[in-house]
DNA sequence: TCCTTTACTTGAATCATTCAAGTGTGCTGC
DNA sequence: GCAGCACACTTGAATGATTCAAGTAAAGGA
C-alpha cells in the first residue's frame, strides 16, 4: 500500500461519491502529480480487494465510496448527477431476493433510486409527491 | 411511425434484451439497410414515447425490452451478459421506497441482481448456496 | 546480488454513443 | 398544384470514460 493509494482512500472517505477525475484532483493535491491511469489501476485494486465500493448509475461516469460491507443503497438526481446514501427500506433486504431467481446464482443486489436531489427540486419547482415504481 | 421504427418495435419484441447492435441486424433483416444512428434515434424517441424500456447495466451496452409500465426488475449474468426478467419480490414495490429519501423526489427504482445464469454457472462450476447482499 | 512482483508512467486504442449537417419525403394550408 | 415545414434518415466526425500496451523504477525474497 503505497501513498498514492492511501491518499485516494482518503480523498474518497473525505468526499462523497466522487468520480475518477475528482478524486485524480484529490489525490494529486495530497501527494503530487500522479497520472489517471495509476488512480484507475488503484481504484480497482482496492474495489477489488473490498476497500472501495464502485457505483455505476446508467449514464453517468463511475463512483467510488468508502462504505462497503453493509446494507445500503442510492439516490442518483437526475439533474445534477448528486449520490445520496439510503438504508435498505426493510432491514437485511428482504426484497432483494428475487421471488424466481430463474436458476440464476444472484450474489448482489443493486439498487439505484432515482429523482430529484433537494436544490434540483427547488430550482425546477417540482412539488408533486413522489412515488416510486419499478 | 414509420416501416423503420415498426422493425425496430417488432425485432425488440421478439428478441431478448437486445443491445442496439442486435436491434441494428434485426432491422436491416426485417426492411433492408438502415443506418446505425437512424436506430439510436428511433430507440430513442420510443423510449421517450413510453413504448421501450431502457436497461442498462453497469459495464456493458444498453438493452432494449418492450414490457413496460409494469413493475418488474432484472438478472443479469456477470459472465455472459444475459438479462432476464424478475417480478418484484413484494407485489408493488413497497421495499422500492427508500425509508428516508433524503429529500428527493424519486420517481423510480432501478434494480439489477447481480449472477451467473445456469448456462454460466454450468459452465464454472459454481453451486454454492446464493444470498443476495446490498 | 539476482530475480520477480508490483506500482507507476506515457501514449495510444477502444467502443458505445452523440453531435452536426445535409437530403429526401410527406403533409398542411392556401 | 405548390410553397413551406416537420421529421425521419443518411454519412461522417467527435466525444469521453475507460482500457490496453509497453516500458521504467522501486521493493521484497531467496
Amino acid at each position: 500500500m503505497t501513498a498514492a493509494r492511501l491518499a485516494i482512500l482518503h480523498t474518497v472517505d473525505g468526499g462523497d461519491h466522487l468520480d475518477v477525475e475528482a478524486i485524480h484532483r484529490g489525490v494529486c493535491d495530497r501527494v503530487g502529480q500522479v497520472s489517471l491511469q495509476a488512480v484507475y489501476d488503484s481504484l480497482n485494486a482496492l474495489q477489488r480487494g473490498g476497500l472501495l465500493r464502485r457505483i455505476e448509475p446508467a449514464g453517468s461516469p463511475t463512483r467510488y465510496e468508502t462504505r462497503v460491507g453493509d446494507n445500503h443503497h442510492h439516490l442518483v438526481c437526475r439533474s445534477c448527477g448528486r449520490v445520496t446514501d439510503v438504508d435498505c427500506a426493510v432491514g437485511h433486504a428482504p426484497c432483494l431476493e428475487p421471488v424466481s431467481d430463474a436458476g440464476y446464482l444472484v450474489d448482489e443486489a443493486d439498487v439505484i433510486y432515482w429523482g430529484l436531489c433537494p436544490p434540483c427540486r427547488a430550482e425546477t419547482g417540482s412539488a408533486q409527491p413522489h412515488s416510486a415504481h419499478a
